[in-house]
DNA sequence: AAAAAAT
């Protein structure tokens, strides 16, 4: 399917893009497109349905947005009535960051163009978003929940959607989307082009796009499930205190910014980036919890550098584009292996080195089999070497200092119900007593092989 | 077992 095999570097002129959009696109810098935009491009422009495989960070939101924009541009309506610019091509995103960074992308490559676009999604007021669709977008990015409710209101009409662009279709999927989108699809006309993106083609995905597409052209680039080979991966065994210690290590010894730290629960990702503040690292987190606003106000002090850590849920594992981000670290192990591909995604991106470090406990390492299994290769067990640990940087359980309030003390007690108190105590096994350097190594207890 | 998404 992977069809690299043209003979000179291609360069964005040559599709016949409208001159507008060349313009844009030759405004970010870039001149020779990915794989998936040369792939997916002229297929777009021809006006054929796509089913694409691609990984995020292959430049795949281009990839539909320039030929979508050419289209519309092609069949221009020239009225200058805002209730002449129905929406024509609609954008679906599981989440409302990817809407949001979608909305930017085209946002910027219609600069030179009349066109006009708008992004919905849930969270934030939905005033300023009534406004903008009356006042009329060919473009409109959305999240389900959110364009329904403007449906409902009768804000938007979509009977004249021409162009439907699934992203990140199987995320949509596990999200419990199908109803939204079954809906959605329902509210379009019959004759129309539907771009599905997706990162698996699983039998789901498969159903819906026999029930959405029109004889695609399937797309892919790279292999399925693959990771980028830009990332280099690496696993330590580490359990408690220990992880937490290591990601201010890694930080602080390496002088890292940007690190985007992942956690499997909302709870345990807020806690460790207070944990990481009180160490010295500059953290913030990011999940579903969280106010639209905050969520925001994170992402963007951690675009704008200002953060060392964004330690986040699985709401930022996909698609989020972050340019420059050196370092992934796995604080848990993803249950799904598949989220493990989208996590370490974030890094390595536009052709970039990246690290992908996983922290695991010994009852995590069934995980790590998982892992290796789907992207069809071993990840090497390294062991890191702490720094030894101060009395009072130390947060066991009873060693806490005494300067410490106990309202503090509270988030570092797991929760143990009482009928079953007490086993939870000790010290972690697997941990190495001080050497004679007075690092601690950790880990190389637990053993790397399987 | 958990996260996300309309309210």
């Amino acid at each position: 399917m992977t069809d690299t095999t043209s003979t000179d570097t291609p360069t964005f002129s040559d599709f016949g893009l409208h001159p507008s959009i060349l313009q844009a696109v030759a405004a970010t810098g870039y001149t020779t497109p990915t794989p998936i935009q040369s792939q997916a491009i002229p297929v777009v422009i021809d006006g054929r349905d796509v089913m694409g495989a691609a990984q995020t960070g292959t430049g795949k939101t281009a990839a539909f947005t320039l030929p979508i924009l050419h289209r519309l541009m092609a069949s221009a309506n020239t009225s200058a009535s805002p209730a002449r610019h129905p929406v024509r091509a609609l954008i679906l995103t599981p989440t409302r960051e990817l809407a949001d960074q979608v909305a930017d992308n085209v946002a910027k490559y219609r600069q030179g163009t009349p066109l006009r676009s708008a992004v919905v999604f849930g969270g934030v007021d939905i005033g300023p978003q009534r406004d903008a669709l009356r006042r009329g977008c060919e473009v409109l990015i959305a999240t389900p929940g959110r364009l329904l409710d403007h449906v409902e209101q009768r804000n938007v009409n979509l009977g004249q959607v021409g162009i439907l662009v699934l992203d990140e279709a199987d995320r949509m999927l596990d999200m419990g989307f199908l109803p939204d989108l079954e809906r959605i699809v329902r509210l379009l006309p019959a004759k129309r082009q539907t771009l599905l993106f997706s990162a698996t083609f699983s039998s789901e995905i498969r159903k819906l796009a026999r029930a959405s597409l029109n004889t695609p052209v399937e797309i892919e680039v790279a292999a399925r499930n693959a990771t980028a080979d830009t990332v280099s991966q690496i696993a330590y065994p580490l359990s408690g205190d220990d992880k937490r210690a290591a990601v201010v290590h890694l930080v602080k010894s390496r002088g890292l910014n940007q690190v985007i730290v992942f956690s499997n629960t909302k709870i345990g990702t807020s806690r460790l980036a207070r944990q990481l503040e009180r160490d010295g690292v500059k953290a913030e987190s990011i999940h579903g919890d969280k106010s639209q606003l905050d969520r925001m106000k994170a992402l963007e002090a951690f675009k704008a550098g200002e953060l060392e850590v964004l330690v986040a849920t699985d709401v930022a594992a996909r698609g989020l584009d972050v340019a420059g981000v050196p370092c992934v670290i796995n604080y848990d192990l993803p249950y799904n292996a598949e989220d493990y591909v989208h996590r370490i995604g974030r890094t390595g991106r536009a052709g970039a080195k990246g690290e992908a470090i996983a922290l695991f406990a010994p009852d995590e390492e069934r995980f790590l089999l998982d892992i290796e299994k789907l992207i069809k290769a071993k990840i090497p067990r390294g062991s890191l070497s702490l720094p030894p640990r101060s009395r009072f940087s130390d947060r066991t359980r009873g060693s806490m200092p005494s300067s410490r309030k106990p309202v503090d003390d509270f988030f570092y007690r797991p929760y143990v119900p009482s009928a079953s108190a007490s086993q939870k105590g000790g010290e972690p096994s697997g941990k190495a007593a001080s050497s004679a350097t007075g690092k601690r190594s950790v880990g190389v207890l637990l053993g790397g092989g399987r």
